[in-house]
DNA sequence: AACGGAGTCAACCGCCGCACC
DNA sequence: GGGTGCGGCGGTTGACTCCGT
């Protein structure tokens, strides 16, 4: 626990390195590779620790990073992976080759959260800013503790979660948000569904926390209930649902592996009476894999070859300051959000949650049940609202 | 030119989970 | 089962740069 032994070491070097330091390292590695790093100092002639070489060679010395300002479009999908994944900078870094961890937490630490406030939202929950204070001040004075905070700072997700307790093979990546988002959320979700098809129940859960999109007027979310199943909500308005589309690059980071699907339109149908799609992936090894290899997940079993696009809500009533700004804001709603940077990539899935499903998609439904029969070439979710669902929720599979 | 605040970024710190003994 | 070593991760720090005054 604590410290690794080699930073008790004395003699070693810190701060910053060298470029004989670095020609040290990037010999030594090119010639034998890392293999352990507690001995890559030694090895390598370099009076560090073997995190501290760990850490330049990933950060900065590996041939395969990418230099330069992040584009746009990076700057697009950092920030939709971050309402998915949270402060998840590795499972975020995956699906942008070439960038660290690091540097992607620098981004958004130094740059993307500021954008975002600029543009009233709230970098933690995403969420507009004047409704986070709104559903601030609607919280009751017991929950302003969490409310604090959760709201302060998406860094603490799961403080006081009894899902913390839970080894991380319990745990699913959609652990991303907050007890207060959780609060935020329910509230929403009380909001929008008018009828008993909606029950506190089925959202509120000890074990999984779960996020709430919320780009100007659209509103929708992830959850998940303590019987492990996560709900897509879908947005509140029609008018947003026509403007929705979900991200498969959201569903890579919920869904890595042995996904089951089910529709809750109907409250009476219970779990087990609901068809279930499931993914043949069924090795439990890849309960844990990342964010890439969960895209290799999609590839192999759903046919997806890469990620669709996000364009919620072109109408998003977000405040801007300038016009030049609304131009911008509109541009980032608007980006097609695609995962992988090759062309042969940038094809994928970008249908309204309200289209139409080709019936190749293997997407079925019928009066009481949704299922996908595998595999279905993309992930669809408009025949769920066309038969106007007001939960669409995934179910994982118990061998995660 | 000097100063100070803000922004950027590399690196460190502390913790966790896993494997091994 | 407990201790230890190690890799990995996210949060934080501090040096450096930029920019406005």
């Amino acid at each position: 626990m604590g410290r690794h032994s080699c930073c008790y070491k004395q003699k070693l070097r810190k701060g910053l390195w060298s470029p004989e330091e670095d020609e040290k390292l990037l010999d030594y590695i090119t010639k034998h590779g890392h293999g352990c790093w507690s001995s890559v100092p030694k090895l390598a002639g370099l009076q560090r620790c073997g995190k501290s070489c760990r850490l330049r060679w990933i950060n900065y010395l590996r041939p395969d990073l990418k230099r330069g300002a992040f584009s746009q479009e990076e700057e697009n999908m950092i920030i939709e992976l971050h309402a998915v994944l949270g402060n998840r900078w590795s499972q975020i870094a995956a699906q942008l080759p070439g960038r660290t961890d690091n540097e992607i937490k620098n981004l958004w630490n130094s740059c993307l959260k500021k954008k975002l406030r600029q543009r009233s939202i709230d970098p933690n929950t995403h969420k507009p800013l004047s409704e986070v204070e709104k559903d601030k001040d609607m919280l009751p004075s017991t929950d302003k503790t969490n409310q604090k905070a959760s709201l302060g700072s998406n860094e603490v997700s799961l403080v006081d979660h009894p899902a913390k307790a839970l080894p991380s093979s319990e745990r699913y990546p959609l652990e991303v948000s907050t007890s207060s988002t959780q609060e935020l959320f329910l509230d929403r979700f009380g909001a929008t569904c008018h009828d008993n098809s909606c029950r506190p129940s089925d959202v509120v859960g000890p074990y999984f926390s779960f996020h709430h999109f919320n780009y100007g007027t659209t509103n929708m979310g992830l959850s998940a209930n303590p019987n492990a199943s996560l709900s897509f909500i879908p947005p509140s308005t029609s008018s947003d649902v026509n403007n929705s589309t979900i991200s498969s690059s959201m569903l890579h980071s919920i869904f890595p592996t042995h996904v089951k699907l089910q529709s809750n339109d109907n409250p009476s149908i219970s779990s087990d009476a609901v068809q279930n799609w499931e993914s043949n992936n069924t090795n439990k090894s890849n309960a844990s894999m990342q964010f890439q290899s969960s895209t290799n997940f999609l590839e192999n079993t759903w046919g997806v070859a890469e990620s669709a696009k996000v364009n919620i809500n072109k109408d998003a009533q977000v405040p801007l300051q300038t016009e030049q700004e609304d131009l911008k804001w509109s541009e980032y709603l608007n980006t097609p959000f695609i995962l992988g940077n090759t062309p042969e990539n940038q094809i994928q899935t970008s249908q309204s949650i309200y289209s139409e499903v080709k019936p190749e998609t293997g997407f079925i439904t019928d009066e009481s049940c949704t299922s996908w029969h595998h595999p279905p070439p993309a992930f669809q979710l408009s025949d769920v609202y066309s038969k106007n669902l007001q939960r669409f929720s995934v179910t994982f599979g118990q061998t995660l």
